[in-house]
DNA sequence: TATTGTTATACTCTATAACTATA
DNA sequence: TATAGTTATAGAGTATAACAATA
């Protein structure tokens, strides 16, 4: 970015610029891959992801839009496909009546079983194939570290609501 | 992702995670502060700054999309936008009649201008301040390897056209 | 024939605000 | 009053295919 890159050092941007592209092409090349594999968006699949790790498969809204959808109307819109296409049941919670639980259905395990090994091996092949096992641990260690200062500095100019819009 | 992690290592898995979370929240704060700043969209600036990191500040659509964007409509499309702010030009190049060329006006060196403060110390406040200086390099070099993987591996099942769309 | 770019079109996704209902 | 979620609506962005023009 020539001059205007001041104010961070070389190794910074080198590090910033190969983040960002191969945060963008791995992106692209995964979200062809789940759509080719399962019809499945990159966002669809890490709800339904999410629910299959979740004891019994089951999650509030609030709790499942956690980092995945900024907004709450964009996740209830998703849950609507996924509901749709019979992947995701939704439902009052017993507990509290205001909550919707979503649970993953016996199809939208199928569904993750059919795209995951597509996934891992994309995974394998466009990134962890020029890597060392040693680089591998160093990049779990250093983008750990990044996440948790990120997840500390929730987006600022709060809105509305603190949890899931914006 | 439970049993379906079969295929990762554990480690694998971890950075896995950590690089979608960073990618997804840094992605999110970034777009906020262009947006708030200089109303510009992720695509829009990275196109701006290619340009203005280009010689003359001046490129041909083909090789301006690289990477940023993955269709051809895409770009004429975030090409109008900018030219309708007065941010680029666009023109038939002198050397191949079938080719555009796209310039970076004063009033877009002025928007990289604008925006890029808030966006270095969006950078350096919400990624780099979680990390020491040999992190830093360690990121750098290891997705420097993982960004030449990924270019080596254009996204499969070409389409109609090798270079930008498919 | 192949390449560069544009246009028309349809579609997906996201966000804002207004609204309902429960705590 | 605050929280959980939905709905209506509007807007941004992307992709495909058909197209025109030049190499």
């Amino acid at each position: 970015m020539g001059e205007r890159s001041r104010g961070l050092t070389a190794t910074e941007l080198e590090a910033y610029f190969a983040f960002t592209e191969v945060s963008s092409l791995l992106r692209h090349s995964v979200e062809k891959q789940l759509r080719d594999a399962g019809d499945l968006s990159y966002v669809q699949f890490q709800l339904l992801a999410r629910l299959g790790d979740a004891p019994d498969g089951r999650l509030r809204m609030t709790d499942l839009a956690d980092g995945v959808v900024y907004s709450r109307s964009g996740l209830t819109y998703q849950a609507q496909l996924l509901e749709q296409r019979g992947l995701v049941t939704r439902g009052p919670s017993p507990e509290d009546e205001r909550s919707t639980v979503v649970t993953v259905t016996e199809a939208g395990r199928d569904a993750l079983d059919t795209v995951f090994p597509g996934h891992v091996a994309a995974l394998r092949e466009l990134l962890f194939s020029a890597l060392t096992d040693a680089d591998v641990e160093e990049l779990a260690r250093i983008l750990g570290r990044a996440a948790g200062q990120l997840r500390a500095n929730p987006p600022r100019s709060a809105a509305p609501r603190r949890r899931k819009g914006q």
